[in-house]
DNA sequence: CCGCTAACCTAGTGATCGTTAGGTTAAGCG
DNA sequence: CGCTTAACCTAACGATCACTAGGTTAGCGG
């Protein structure tokens, strides 16, 4: 008749490691439901286990955390992207395979999603966080388009946002279509993406 | 020696009518630069060259406030990709002329297109005022696939997913690198996505 | 079993911000 | 020229929230 409405099981005390990475995980959590600004520190702390000023113990400030939770989300992406690149494969099989690993990626971390695509933020640090850990992500799409293209940079750039864009949006709209299995969406981000890098491939690939 | 700073001329009273204008257009902006919770009252109000009381004689709420910008900023936007619409032009001629005006009208409210495709916010009315308005927006872009796709349903909607998120990247990107000339994110739209489309016209059209 | 460290707590503090109360004054109309 | 209205103001309230001060206790090492 008491048991608490929430996840915040037995209560016990933690090694510092263990509670760091319990709160990171919390943090990862609430940032994806509510956004930066909406996520209390509060929330997190009570998601975790323990009292607001504990987080602090093990965290300067509520943007360190957010830059913590970012590193290790997009470092798992990126990591879930380059796993199948180095093969010596054709150029549309590897991009096959790579989105597919995304997408897989994407399955298996589904809650944390919205960090990586759509935190929302009125915070000029958090944003900054934002903008750097999504460039060096972004840099992982460079290699199917930079060895494939010759003629321009600003067309080259132009292509990358398209295709970071769709993946993205895709990866979102999956959010709110749980039901439709990877491969239509492997298959859908294929068809409609390959095209436009297959016109630039050269003759020699 | 004593100017203002900021954009608020002579200070005179005005028509509820035209200050309601002034109001919405000052709040656009801050919108577009801040985000939703990070655009304090005050300011927007002192844009407007108010006082922060004045404008709850106007709108009922912040959200209010928000609610009607959204509402002009997307009423514009569709207008903008619809007058070329009816044209009897081939498929590809239409999709690339809406292309034009569509890039067209984001370079003419440069200054808005955050509020369109970026504005970020915690807010939960908010955040739903974001997708009733773009859901609204988005069932323009439908007549290019539905017209043309036969097989399934939700390969509609993720291609439909796939420009709309491509189109605001892409004007998004625009926003940081304004001196790129407008054709330029045209054709990159046209080649990147047409493919897509082109593949699933029927022979008939 | 005892003491010390570090994991934890309750109770604030100060800043920001949406919104309201209640009054002041400009300007159109008779 | 006065009068009324509505456009405008200053001042403050109450809520939220990141972060801190200062104390309490669990559990391991000796």
């Amino acid at each position: 008749m008491s048991r608490e409405p929430e996840a915040a099981p037995p209560k016990r005390r933690m090694s510092a490691e263990k509670r760091r990475a319990v709160i990171v995980e919390s943090a990862t959590e609430v940032f994806a439901e509510r956004g930066y600004d909406g996520a209390p520190i509060d929330e997190i702390a009570r998601r975790s286990g323990i009292s607001a000023p504990v987080l602090y113990d093990h965290f300067p400030s509520k943007l360190a955390l957010f830059q913590e939770v970012l590193a290790a989300e997009y470092a798992r992406l990126r990591a879930a992207w380059e796993v199948t690149f180095a093969t010596g494969e054709p150029l549309r099989q590897r991009f096959a395979a790579s989105l597919d690993a995304w997408f897989a990626h994407v399955e298996r971390r589904r809650k944390s999603i919205p960090v990586l695509f759509q935190v929302a933020t009125a915070d000029e640090g958090a944003r900054q966080a934002q903008v750097d850990a999504t460039r060096a992500s972004r840099s992982a799409l460079a290699p199917f388009v930079t060895d494939v293209l010759t003629t321009d940079e600003l067309d080259t750039e132009m292509l990358i946002e398209i295709i970071a864009a769709s993946l993205r949006a895709l990866a979102l709209w999956w959010h709110d279509h749980p039901a439709v299995p990877r491969v239509r969406l492997v298959d859908a981000a294929l068809d409609a993406l390959w095209p436009a890098i297959e016109r630039r491939v050269p003759p020699s690939s």
